[in-house]
RNA sequence: GGCCAGGUAGCUCAGUCGGUAGAGCAGCGGAUUGAAAAUCCGCGUGUCGACGGUUCGAUUCCGCCCCUGGCCA
């Protein structure tokens, strides 16, 4: 687990070198098809030496949601260790490790329909007001809601709708343990403006690699909006906003570096306050040697 | 060289009829249950360009100097 830029992909490659490994990723950005560059997902070079489960197994315009990668992941869990195998989940969607790790509520799965419906509507009375509806039917969850949090107020009218149980009585069910000895490694970085500097440079390299044609050919694709998940990822929504004439290509590189260096910040905010994890520090010289001692004794463990 | 407009937070700027100043963005901290690279919450002391003068008090008025942009020579 690291925040963006930290170095994931290098070690999961060098680990897979020298373990029994096979990698399952956990980023809600690279399982989309043709999103590549902007992603920063491995090149075929690099597959090639170290397949990567989850990659490209949703198109641009489809959802893909943190209990579809809680199902997907144990089932290639399973299905590593049934061939011998020990799975190493490598990415920095902390969601999706935490829902994987802790298991998620009994809770009904998205609804597009009723999703666009409430949208329409919070767009017309303004998100506190949802707010204002949601406190009528779910008091403890409007409670903990700011009245802005769009995505989290419409979630809980929907689980609503779509139960008639408030949200708030549907959660801290107990969850089935994860049937395996987990080893959680957290790469943080000592020194911050360290990773901005890696930051500006890949995202420099990414509009050099052709990031904006990149963008320029998903908005080909029939049904493909800026609302979608795919194209509110770091990078492409600027790109959009970019091909838009909205902003120039200085507002497309400051933006675009700013909203990456956002999201470093917020998957360190999770890393901080993780329970269990073993801290390295992804900028130390010997990061590699420190994390397969880390590997050789949780497998000699047994 | 002369005239004009500016010099205020990391950046872009507002403002103070004289009582030491505040927005946006950036940055920092936090939350996070089927959209999470999402969504949201919180955090603003900075020689108000420098030095003098007037004043109880100057970032604000005056003088001079420096810097930036424009116009004129």
């Amino acid at each position: 687990m690291g925040p963006t830029a930290s170095g994931k992909t290098a070690l999961a490659v060098s680990l897979i070198e020298r373990f029994p490994l096979e990698i399952i990723s956990v980023d809600s950005a690279l399982v989309y098809r043709g999103m590549d560059i902007g992603t920063a997902k491995p090149d075929a070079a690099t597959l090639a030496r170290a397949p990567h489960h989850l990659l490209d197994i949703r198109e641009p315009i489809e959802a893909y949601s943190a209990a579809a990668f809680c199902d997907d992941a144990r089932r290639l869990m399973g299905d590593i260790v049934a061939r011998g195998k020990v799975p190493l989940l490598v990415g920095g969607t902390m969601l999706y490790f935490r829902a994987l790790l802790n298991g998620l509520d009994d809770l009904p799965r998205a609804d597009a329909a009723l999703r666009q419906q409430l949208e329409i509507d919070a767009a017309r009375r303004g998100w506190p007001a949802m707010h204002a509806d949601l406190a009528r039917i779910d008091p403890p969850t409007a409670a903990r809601l700011a009245p802005n949090d769009s995505q989290r107020i419409g979630r809980a009218l929907e689980i609503f709708q779509l139960t008639g149980t408030p949200m708030s009585a549907l959660l801290d069910q107990v969850h089935p343990a994860l049937p395996y000895r987990v080893l959680q490694l957290a790469l943080i970085p000592s020194d911050r403006a360290v990773l901005h500097q890696r930051i500006a440079t890949r995202f420099d390299a990414m509009l050099a690699d052709g990031l904006i044609d990149e963008v320029k050919s998903l908005r080909r694709i029939p049904g493909l909006s800026a609302d979608l998940s795919a194209m509110r990822a770091v990078g492409y929504r600027q790109a959009w906003a970019y091909l838009n004439g909205d902003i120039d290509q200085k507002g497309l590189r400051e933006q675009g570096l700013a909203a990456t260096r956002q999201l470093a910040k917020r998957q360190l905010t999770w890393l901080r306050s993780w329970p269990d994890a073993v801290t390295l520090d992804c900028l130390a010289a010997d990061l590699e040697t420190q994390t397969r001692v880390q590997v050789e004794r949780h497998l000699a463990a047994g």
